[in-house]
DNA sequence: GTGCAGTCTGTAGCAACTACAGAGTCAAGA
DNA sequence: TCTTGACTCTGTAGTTGCTACAGACTGCAC
């Protein structure tokens, strides 16, 4: 669309519309001071320009990503200060690596402990179902 | 203490020391109706038994396994119905499992971008940080 | 008897949304 | 002009799986 001085003034329902974020979403940000408040027309709409839309955005991606709304908080207030944020923002993302592979980790156990388990269990027909006999036993796994 | 079948009647914190589990977890496992509500002593303190002690530990490693409280309560009432559980449990399980590669999927995904922009990152000296135009760019990833 | 640890209940907080209820606003159609 | 329907506003409560109190009671040792 027209962008000059052209999309002053979408609404809420436009902007999610736009971004695939969810209405009540972007009202959570907004509240939790992740996007800032914008302006209203004279019955009290809010009314968005294109910043609201990017920023918006790099919330939504940031997100995808798996950064918490405190992690993105910080690299927001990075991209705002704009005095050299390249270090603190990688760090940010590293430490934050550091937790999805850790998560990865996790997950990969579970999954290899339920792949052995559904794989005993076989057609279902055995007396003593290996699965809820694991779950009685005290660890066997790490 | 000394009760002459054994473990009659331990309490909470005793309960909690030996499964490892948080104190008030305990409580919030029988108020969502994982656990049965023990017996009261006359003064109106819980008196748990090895059953219900076995039973936490299966909660417990289940939620290890990363099994949620519904599909646990759903486990649960296999083990007690006890009529051919297997095919059913394990189905409870597959359903999981495959939930639980899919949130691997996931988070492999953002390994693979945030390796990328924090070797992109460098030394962050950079004065354009890769990582934060990347979270400006509409998804360039899939 | 007095101190302290244990237990009891109920409630509020966390993350990150999501889903209302109840009221007001706005533009188009009859 | 009136009405309808879609949109917006606010505030609050629900979700999942806990965790952490506050304030009162109990049980036991010294």
């Amino acid at each position: 669309m027209g962008d000059h001085a052209g999309m002053k003034g979408i609404q809420r329902a436009e902007l999610a519309r736009r971004t695939g974020c969810n209405l009540e979403t972007v009202r959570y940000y907004e509240k939790v001071g992740l996007l800032p408040e914008p302006p209203r027309t004279a019955s009290g709409y809010r009314s968005y320009n294109s910043t609201h839309e990017r920023r918006l955005r790099f919330v939504l991606r940031a997100r995808e990503l798996g950064f918490s709304l405190d992690e993105i908080r910080e690299l927001l207030r990075l991209v705002d200060e704009r005095d050299r944020p390249c270090a603190e923002a990688r760090d940010v993302a590293a430490v934050h690596l550091a937790d999805v592979r850790a998560k990865i980790a996790d997950l990969r156990r579970m999954e290899r402990v339920l792949e052995d388990v559904v794989a005993q269990c076989g057609d279902g027909t055995l007396p003593e179902c290996p699965l809820i006999e694991t779950l009685f036993q005290e660890r066997t796994v790490n």
